[in-house]
DNA sequence: ATAGCCTTGAGC
DNA sequence: GCTCAAGGCTAT
């Protein structure tokens, strides 16, 4: 039986109370608000007596405030909304995402009371056919953005550089610094990291919790905090193609590729982002960020995709990053025998992740295992790009480990997905390329510079 | 320390 | 001027 999504907006994702309003990045009780901003203002730290895994709800909330902040953070809980300076009073950088959030919920609620749920009749998303998908699925703020429809003639895009957002690199900030968390939770015990949905901002069902993982070493938890984030890469896509469709007229009508294209270079801006601005890469010289970035944005790009299924996404459907979904059959019987065998080896790797349940803490630590390749050719700081390998390797080890199934298996496996990630990114790779040589990528942009930085190489 | 209620103030 | 999410206060 599953719950209308009124049940669960207006009660706490935390303890399950009655929800007070937006608090901290999400609808939460007064009372978890409260308890969320003591911690974080008097850095408190807790220490669980039992396995930090205790169950919060609204009776025993007071039990373990360790696992009960625990839970603040991974439902989603934002540090950085409380203020510093104990300002009262205005607004914080949330505001229209709690707008769209709420617009959301009421577009939900339309849809349920005229007993439309659309779950199983979306329209197939193809060409010029971007229709608003109005009733998605995930209960999320994450999919809030206002989806935009899609009709307008493809304006040249600036063409954006990997060199230049590089560049303006800021001085190599120590480990451990400059994290939110760092000041007071490196002397508790490692806080633990649950629910696949959770540490991106998503609700969490309190009523049904996923698998829960504990002692999630500091270093993962570090590396979580640092991003992406996809809210803020949903708005940013979402945002480009408003601005595309505004600076057109009606007559543009692009095909699926140029419009997945587009996606993906957003998203690359995005990663590249990211990663420029995460603790470990940014103690690298550009001239190996480079060289890193350049070895792996396709495998990061798959990745993204990979992740977006695995953790928010349905069977049968390609979820965007704009929270629009496509018939991955659409998709299939649409395209050449390549992207089609690569559709099914991607499907493949999803479920094989899928039934492993991977959460958004491995998914974290894939990302830096990707972008942190000892083996790429001529890296200056050669004993650094291997340190990291190995401090994420083993962290992910220990994680894996402290699951409740605990089985070395685990790790492998997930190498195992890893692998053959890479090996999908090297067919992806060549498929775009042969795609722009015969003329069919039509746009400059970071996705070209990316293609040819790799292909000039060889 | 908790949690319900109160005050504040930027942005609409 | 109103809203509503911040921080503050205080009985428990």
């Amino acid at each position: 039986m599953e719950l209308r999504p009124d049940d669960l907006e207006d009660m706490c994702p935390v303890c399950g109370d009655k929800v007070s309003g937006y608090h901290y990045g999400l609808l939460t009780c007064e009372s978890c608000k409260g308890f969320f901003k003591r911690t974080v203002q008097n850095n408190k730290t807790y220490v669980c007596a039992e396995y930090q895994e205790c169950r919060i709800d609204k009776t025993q909330r007071r039990r373990c405030p360790f696992c009960r902040f625990q839970k603040c953070l991974h439902v989603g809980m934002r540090l950085e909304a409380v203020r510093a300076d104990r300002m009262r009073g205005g607004r914080n950088k949330f505001g229209p995402m709690y707008k769209r959030d709420r617009a959301l919920k009421q577009q939900r609620k339309a849809l349920f009371q005229r007993g439309g749920v659309r779950s199983e009749s979306t329209p197939p998303l193809i060409s010029s056919d971007w229709a608003l998908t109005e009733g998605l699925y995930p209960v999320s703020i994450l999919h809030s953005a206002p989806l935009p429809t899609l009709q307008s003639p493809f304006i040249s895009l600036q063409p954006p550089s990997l060199s230049p957002l590089l560049t303006p690199i800021s001085p190599a900030a120590p480990l451990h610094h400059n994290n939110p968390l760092s000041n007071w939770t490196l002397k508790s015990k490692p806080p633990s990291t649950s629910s696949p949905s959770s540490a991106a901002g998503l609700m969490s069902d309190p009523l049904n919790p996923s698998p829960c993982r504990y002692r999630t070493p500091q270093l993962v938890l570090q590396l979580q905090q640092e991003g992406p984030d996809e809210l803020q890469l949903q708005e940013k896509v979402s945002a480009h193609f408003l601005k595309e469709k505004a600076a057109g007229g009606e007559q543009w009508t692009p095909t699926t590729f140029s419009l997945m294209c587009i996606m993906a270079d957003q998203t690359l801006l995005h990663i590249v982002e990211w990663a420029r601005t995460s603790t470990f890469l940014r103690r690298l010289r550009v001239s190996d960020q480079m060289k890193l970035l350049q070895s792996c944005w396709c495998n990061l790009l798959l990745l993204d995709v990979v992740c977006r299924q695995v953790l928010y996404g349905r069977e049968g459907r390609l979820l965007l990053v704009t929270g629009q979904e496509i018939e991955l059959s659409d998709i299939s019987s649409s395209s050449c025998p390549i992207m089609a065998g690569l559709v099914l080896r991607g499907q493949e790797l999803i479920r094989r992740l899928l039934i492993m349940q991977v959460d958004h803490a491995e998914f974290t630590c894939i990302r830096f295992l990707i972008l942190f390749n000892p083996d790429v050719p001529q890296l200056e700081d050669h004993q650094f790009i291997s340190s990291v390998q190995e401090q994420v390797e083993g962290a992910l080890l220990e994680y894996t480990l402290s699951s409740p199934s605990h089985l070395l298996e685990r790790f492998s496996h997930l190498l195992l997905c890893v692998s053959e990630l890479r090996s999908l990114s090297a067919l992806t790779d060549d498929y775009l390329y042969g795609k722009h040589l015969s003329g069919e990528m039509h746009c400059n942009n970071l996705l070209l510079e990316m293609l040819h930085a790799k292909h000039d190489q060889d």
